[in-house]
DNA sequence: GCCTGTAGACGACAAATGTCGTCACGACAC
DNA sequence: GTGTCGTGACGACATTTGTCGTCTACAGGC
């Protein structure tokens, strides 16, 4: 069920601020992106809003002003943009995700720790040959 | 330098189609996305002339009909759209193709071998820490 | 009471994407 | 010659995304 998460860069940057920082109001969002984005603070509502309307984000009134939360909070919702994209664009391949982070290089040492736990899950997945 | 890749997923998919089987003909190309995604042949002309007018795709004549090939090879371009995607969309981390790859499961052995292969490489080019 | 912000709701517009229909052309079979 | 078919080139149109400006309503301050 739940809708297909947005496509483009934009809505899901800033649906992943409000998955990053909790319920949050419009013009906290707005602060941000007018600041590392230039975006006015109308595109940010519209923004907010279209994405609620597809049920990614809820609202309810806090204090006098609406506050806004993601249905799914960010590791899965990540976890899930990837996931589609990976269906869509890649045809449900992982060859390109190894190839991809083969010649990326430059990983924090959190990441690659992440990275092996990962294999290390798929390999017990794997039924067991030899 | 190269302009970005296209971001829709039709578009991405006749590219990855165009690059993975060689050299090809519209006419060849359109055979499978009609019958794979019921697309009429203008359609999948059309998606191949902007590939073209962006410099993804080049084409020359053989034998009468214009034979269109990609800029680049199908593992390059898998992995620079991920690339861009991961810029894009996950801000550059690599966690969420952790999470991802983790809770997907399911992976081929070769994928496996891949992947394995891509974290060693990573780990290589880790500052020697302890 | 009046002015000024802040919030919210719309309506708008350009660009990118997804999808076609149709026109014009040359090769080929009759 | 005339009709048919595969190719190419356009032009078109709906949707989605990216970005705003602006109008209205309400809370405070003075």
């Amino acid at each position: 069920m739940s809708q297909p998460l947005p496509t483009g860069a934009q809505e899901l940057a800033v649906l992943r601020h409000i998955a990053e920082h909790g319920p949050i109001a419009v013009a906290r969002v707005a602060e941000v992106f007018a600041a590392e984005h230039g975006l006015a603070r109308s595109t940010v509502l519209t923004v907010m809003e279209r994405l609620r309307s597809k049920g990614h984000l809820s609202r309810r009134r806090l204090d006098g002003v609406y506050v806004y939360q993601s249905a799914l909070d960010e590791p899965h919702l990540l976890s899930r943009a990837l996931g589609q994209f990976v269906d869509r664009a890649l045809q449900g391949s992982v060859s390109p995700i190894a190839a991809y982070l083969a010649e990326r290089g430059e990983v924090s040492e959190d990441e690659l720790r992440e990275l092996r736990a990962a294999v290390r899950a798929l390999k017990a997945t794997r039924p067991e040959e030899a």
